[in-house]
RNA sequence: GGUGGAGUGGCUGAGCGGCCCAAAGCAACAGCCUGCAAAGCUGUAAACCCACGGGUUCAAAUCCCGUCUCCACCUCCA
């Protein structure tokens, strides 16, 4: 293995080694399920798929936790004002994510817990953290417990801040905290929320904070120490920070690499709900195809900012297209689709990797490289068709198929399915007016053939001459 | 105020001391191919030499100092 990762934490690349060997454990930080997935949301997802593609592609063992936060402030907010039960707005929401993570082929996490059914573990650790004096009970006989920030010598650490230059909130209530910056890991039940949000606890009747959450589910599943911690880049404070505090408190070594992705603007600006320029999953995924998406979205290095604008989902519908067409083109000569397919585990995938690509994927993820070695090779695989080169074509082919595997985009693996009843009634009708027009051609009645074309392209069929014949393609 | 990141061709976006007279994609132009196209290939042009001004070095887009601009986090957020 000689994969390398930005540590967030160390602020530097680092060489990857699992702390069991052959085996990766990740957590990462999924959404809060009070509203519609956005494109935010899909990429942070989609890095992690990538991650985890590329570690399975070198025999490692991974296990990914992604958890589901399905209680908090805004979940009870959202349900007051469509007069759900939280608990029905949170699934409903949950669905879209599963929707919207499917349509791109993101795979399911190894485990999903939610929140709600890690209470047990929350508790567990509070009193862990107020056993070890780094967490205390409101002072003022509510049920809130805090955690003892300003009593963490580390504090800190992770995003490199000093206590002190936090600045605290002015105006912010105390109520039953020692300090401004001690976080909650335990709310007490307000009057105002429904009784199905509160769970008794010896505080008292209330439901978790959030951070507490995330260190509760990543040990229960992954254990005290783990391999990789990730989440979006605006997790890293509080949310991160707040999760290494608690956990390192309360003994656990927790998480070895801090991971994280960048964010997505839209025209340079962020998305935000006041700005009201959110672009969520279901614009995307009506603007353009799946692929098509999931190749935008991982088309940038995955801890740079990616922006969101006009055109870009029609550039990326190009170069997929130049993929797509490739690979179509490729077998069709070689006549076997005995191609590589989903197995990343296999010999064959990793055979047929090219230098480049590894060297990419293993540089932190170089994602923009990794596509570059794609279309290099792509390109060298069109000239062999051109020279009529079916040995160097086959090594094109395979090579174009094992990265886009890895990286998701392998077009086989997002075609239709194999011919229905109707595509062959489809096919038969086409290749009826495809001779027609051959005859045409053959008489020099060009009029008649290009009507031909043009009325197909007027379908939504394209045609396309090669040496081997006419063949038709679905725009 | 604190912390972190970014300014590279028309656009997207790599490179982070010599392999860079700067990858790859998109867009443009020309040639080949075609009856004409499309697709594909080849080539060309395109960055006042990589925000600006200094400096270090045999050597800098890459390191250092200064300046300007932009973004993110410090409050719920992928």
């Amino acid at each position: 293995m000689s994969l390398s990762l930005f540590d967030s934490r160390a602020q530097a690349v680092r060489a990857f080694e699992p702390i069991v060997a052959g085996k990766v454990g990740i957590y990462l930080c999924g959404p809060t399920v009070q509203g519609l997935p956005h494109v935010g949301h899909l990429r942070s997802a989609l890095v992690y798929d990538q991650l985890r593609r590329w570690l399975k592609v070198n025999l490692l063992e991974v296990t990914l936790v992604r958890n589901v936060t399905d209680i908090d402030d805004k979940v009870l907010e959202n349900a007051k004002g469509t007069g759900e039960q939280w608990w029905a707005l949170a699934y409903r929401f949950e669905l879209e994510f599963n929707r919207a993570y499917a349509a791109l082929q993101i795979a399911p996490p190894t485990y999903e817990p939610r929140a709600t059914a890690a209470i047990p573990e929350m508790l567990d650790l509070i009193d862990r953290l107020i056993a070890a004096g780094y967490a205390y009970q409101a002072e003022d006989g509510s049920a809130d417990v805090y955690f003892a920030a300003s009593r963490w010598a580390k504090y800190g650490e992770l995003t490199n801040q000093k206590i002190d230059d936090m600045a605290p909130d002015a105006d912010v209530e105390l109520r039953g905290k020692r300090d401004a910056r001690d976080f909650a890991l335990w709310k007490a039940h307000k009057a105002g929320d429904p009784s199905s949000a509160a769970w008794n606890t010896r505080f008292g009747a209330g439901r978790p904070g959030w951070h507490i959450e995330c260190s509760a589910m990543a040990t229960k599943y992954l254990g005290s120490q783990f391999d990789i911690h990730g989440g979006g880049l605006d997790l890293r404070f509080p949310h991160h920070e707040n999760e290494l505090a608690q956990s390192s408190a309360a003994g656990d070594a927790f998480a070895n690499f801090w991971l994280h992705n960048g964010l997505v603007n839209v025209s340079g600006q962020k998305m935000s709900k006041s700005l009201g320029n959110s672009i969520f999953a279901a614009d995307l995924l009506a603007a353009a195809r799946p692929i098509v998406v999931r190749y935008y979205l991982g088309s940038a290095h995955y801890r740079s900012v990616l922006d969101y604008h006009e055109g870009v989902l029609d550039e990326a519908e190009s170069a997929v297209a130049r993929i797509e067409t490739f690979v179509e083109k490729a077998i069709r000569r070689l006549g076997s689709t005995a191609a590589i397919r989903a197995d990343l585990n296999s010999d064959e995938l990793r055979a047929a990797l090219p230098a480049a690509f590894a060297k990419a994927m293993d540089e932190d993820l170089a994602m923009p490289a990794a596509l570059a070695a794609v279309h290099d090779e792509v390109r060298a695989g069109n000239s062999a068709i051109d020279a009529g080169d079916d040995s160097a074509l086959k090594t094109a082919l395979d090579a174009v198929l094992a990265m886009t595997t890895v990286l998701g985009i392998n077009p086989l693996d997002w075609a239709v399915g194999a011919n229905s009843g109707n595509d062959q009634a489809l096919d038969n009708l086409i290749q009826a007016l495809i001779e027609e027009r051959k005859a045409a051609r053959t008489d020099k009645d060009f009029a008649r053939s290009d009507a031909i074309r043009n009325q197909l392209q007027a379908a939504g069929i394209t045609l396309e001459d090669a040496a081997d014949g006419t063949h038709w393609s679905v725009n």
